[in-house]
DNA sequence: CCTCAGGAGGCAC
DNA sequence: GTGCCTCCTGAG
């Protein structure tokens, strides 16, 4: 299947969103895949793209699923549907960037980041937990702990061009041990401690793994996250923060990455500081609180995106770089 | 080549 | 304001 939307593939999965962690890149064929679940069925997406303008979307059932009791063309409509979403293809970027154009310190962010666009979550569970993991974190760091976390966890699928893990609903998290000692304890083979690497702790995500243990408990028993698409941000909001290791930050990239609340406004401190640098003078007397409440005030429903795009741009112009060096 | 101190990051307390 | 946990960088 042919798209015929601008849209730059390297950027979108490389840019770091919260949503999950990169897809598999297969060099020899620049392709990202990622396995999903469509109408019950596990589907490798695989998408590629030769310049910006376009992208092809190619698709793979399991070795073990026999292609002739599938129905394709549902199966199609579906995945159609899925990537429009994920890859947010219903976004008007040329609007975007007639908006960006009109404020001038904003309009350079166009030049870097073209054909960037959100990368939305299949699965809100995963955003939820890969925004806890990326707290006080690098983005090499949380990606690689979710990857080994989907690798002992997630269902794993065969498909022509390999294996691939889905990530895992929150049930099997709650009942995942927390460290290498509770998973010793529990086993009767009692080898030698360093041996029980079937843990939390053992995928990297150090003090978070009683916050990831917490959020999996409250999705598991107490509600539902489909409950946060039909509230309103603020209603979403109050009540995301409410789970232990969600703040301000943490948050809004769980309501813009999973749910798609694009009036979200993620700061940080690299947020802080390009906006420091741009719209106050490089006074960074702006906490992080009154920054959140300038970028929603100031880009309203375009927020998520200049957010997006400011980060981008101070990350690949080499601007972050000037502003940390001193 | 090695080791090790220092830095980075958002949140709970 | 302080400490959390892990990885990365750079100095020696």
């Amino acid at each position: 299947m042919k798209f015929n939307n601008l849209i730059d593939l390297d950027l979108t999965q490389l840019s770091g969103q919260t949503s999950q962690p990169p897809w598999t890149y297969h060099e020899n064929l620049n392709t990202y895949s990622n396995v999903i679940i469509s109408d019950n069925i596990p589907i490798l997406l695989k998408t590629s793209q030769n310049n910006i303008n376009s992208f092809n979307l190619d698709y793979e059932i399991p070795n073990n699923i026999d292609e002739s009791v599938v129905n394709k063309k549902k199966i199609e409509k579906s995945i159609k549907e899925e990537i429009i979403k994920m890859y947010d293809l219903d976004f008007d970027l040329d609007k975007f960037y007639k908006f960006l154009k009109d404020d001038e310190k904003l309009s350079p962010c166009c030049d870097f980041s073209k054909g960037l666009r959100l990368f939305r979550a299949s699965d809100p569970f995963e955003a939820i937990i890969s925004s806890i993991s990326s707290s006080n974190n690098s983005i090499k760091r949380w990606t690689t702990s979710i990857n080994k976390l989907k690798k002992i966890w997630g269902d794993e699928f065969e498909f022509p061009s390999g294996k691939y893990y889905k990530f895992p609903p929150s049930e099997i998290l709650f009942d995942a041990y927390g460290d290498n000692l509770e998973e010793y304890e529990a086993d009767n083979r009692q080898m030698e401690i360093e041996c029980y690497t079937h843990n939390l702790k053992s995928c990297g995500f150090g003090y978070r793994v009683p916050y990831i243990k917490e959020a999996s408990e409250i999705f598991t028993l107490e509600c539902d996250y489909n409950d946060f698409f039909n509230m309103s941000y603020k209603q979403a909001y109050d009540e995301i923060i409410k789970i232990k290791g969600v703040g301000p930050k943490v948050a809004d990239c769980i309501l813009l990455y999973g749910f798609g609340f694009m009036e979200a406004f993620p700061s940080d401190v690299w947020i802080k500081r390009i906006v420091s640098y741009l719209y106050f003078d490089n006074n960074s007397d702006i906490s992080i609180k009154e920054l959140r409440e300038f970028g929603m005030d100031t880009f309203g429903k375009y927020a998520g995106y200049v957010q997006l795009y400011l980060f981008n741009y101070g990350r690949t112009s080499g601007l972050f770089d000037k502003l940390t060096n001193k």
